[in-house]
RNA sequence: GGGGGAGUGCCCGAGUGGUUAAAGGGGGCGGACUGUAAAUCCGUUGGCGUAGCCUACGCAGGUUCAAAUCCUGCCUCCCCCA
């Protein structure tokens, strides 16, 4: 195979699903570069671990670092432990909180574990940016920032929104595109990853490279995954999230749970089909052969495969369809224990029952989800909010909650 | 340093003396319809074994028969000028 004919491979790979690759006539002569003296391009993501459960919506651009390490690339995970003190303030309506620096390394384990299941940590490079931004004083600082222009910072709207809008922009946050630049120049990197909201840091870095007389780096901007429910962004936050370590048949239900034109979002995103695949099947849908319902069950076994195994994926189906489509029973249902010392002369009132399982934090939700029908044992509903049960009629029971929630009763 | 404005329930936001557990919207939760989809519709959304009572409108006091609403002090946030 000619060399140009691999770089277009592998261009092609490269530019999957991406939303920007800029510049692209520049990136083409790095892989190119990269395949005739064999020497790997430095592939940068940089996460800040500001929280400590990751979502699938952060595998996006992992997902694209593996594929650069299957094209045999250097991948630098950049754990920004140090940016993370200031917070990315990118998109964000408000200042955010600062973190501890305890809290920060906790959330720097998590997130290399979980990162685990998408890229290959071992041919990968982890470092944390405190590395290098510690030890400088503040003369480095000025040193770097004076490369930097106010109007030029400016330019980021969310910056000019909030300072048109009265809202406070701390003087840091102006440093935290500089810092993530710096990042850069430090590991030399010859491409970043980001999502849409980190255009301007990843075009900061490629203009602090060259300033610093080092070559620029190109960037790759990724679409930001939506949650769940189909509008805004996912995020754990917004309670729209399907975690990393969400077990498999929570994951399984949010995955289908999922409005039908994200779908294929979804399909690109966060799974290993390929495109070819992925377009053959949405056409599919779209002239009636198969039920959306269908497509999606598709989407959650390969997600749930992917971080739980093939086997579990089949077994959280097969369990979904079991519960949700012929309204059986699921095969595992959490048991909760409810001391006998509720129970009084007439037996335990249905309202404290409720309340004891932890299907409700008050006496007044539980009253008000019995009122509205939430609530049966033994499938059967429970009509009247004075109820008495004696502990024969419960012990044992499975009392169900809405839809999705079922828990079994287990007197003690 | 000077002047001005704002703080209401999970969030936004109305309310300027009683009929206000506080309009409206969002979100959440439940129900109907389904494909645990979306859209739509309905109900609900402080606590208490609940026709009653208690707590609640930044915090602390005060006026009043009665305050989210009036007064005083404090805290926090924002704007304008310097």
């Amino acid at each position: 195979m000619s060399v140009e004919e691999r770089v277009r491979e592998q261009m092609e790979l490269i530019s999957s699903g991406t939303v920007e690759v800029i510049p692209e006539g520049e990136m083409r002569r790095k892989v190119a570069r990269s395949l005739e003296t064999g020497r790997p391009l430095v592939v940068k993501l940089g996460v800040d671990p500001t929280r400590p459960d990751l979502h699938i919506g952060h595998s996006v651009p992992l997902t694209k670092l593996r594929h650069f390490q299957q094209l045999g690339h250097q991948v630098v995970l950049i754990i920004g432990d140090f940016t993370a003190l200031i917070g990315d303030p990118s998109m964000q309506d408000a200042t955010r909180p600062v973190l501890t620096e305890e809290e920060v390394e906790k959330n720097a384990r998590t997130y290399i574990e979980q990162a685990e299941r998408v890229i290959d940590t071992k041919c990968a490079r982890v470092v944390r940016n405190s590395q290098w931004l510690s030890p400088l004083d503040f003369k480095d600082v000025l040193e770097i920032a004076s490369r930097f222009t106010v109007a030029r910072i400016l330019e980021r709207d969310d910056f000019s929104r909030r300072y048109r809008e009265g809202k406070p922009v701390g003087l840091h946050e102006f440093l935290y595109p500089v810092m993530q630049a710096y990042d850069s120049v430090v590991i030399e990197a010859d491409i970043e990853i980001g999502g849409t909201d980190q255009k301007f840091n990843l075009l900061a870095g490629r203009n602090l490279q060259r300033s610093m007389g080092k070559e620029p780096q190109c960037i790759i901007i990724l679409p930001l995954l939506e949650g769940t429910n189909g509008v805004r962004k996912m995020s754990k936050s917004l309670e729209n999230d399907v975690g990393l370590t969400d077990p498999a048949g929570e994951m399984f239900g949010k995955l289908m749970s999922i409005p039908d034109d994200i779908i294929w979002d979804y399909f690109r995103l966060v799974t290993r089909v390929g495109s070819a695949a992925i377009e053959q099947l949405k056409g599919r849908v779209e002239n009636g052969e198969v039920n959306p319902r269908d497509a999606k069950e598709r989407l959650a076994v390969e997600v749930v495969g992917i971080y739980h195994g093939p086997k579990e994926a089949e077994e959280a189906a097969d369990e979904f369809r079991r519960v949700f489509s012929m309204g059986e029973l699921p095969g595992r249902i959490p048991p909760v224990e409810v001391p006998r010392s509720r129970f009084r002369a007439a037996g335990i009132w249905v309202v404290d029952l409720v309340v004891s399982l932890g299907l409700a934090s008050s006496n007044g939700e539980a009253r008000r989800l019995i009122a509205g029908g939430g609530i049966a044992i033994e499938g059967e509903k429970v009509e009247d909010a004075d109820l008495e049960l004696t502990p024969e009629q419960v012990d044992g029971k499975v009392v169900r909650k809405g839809k999705k929630t079922f828990v079994r009763v287990e007197l003690v």
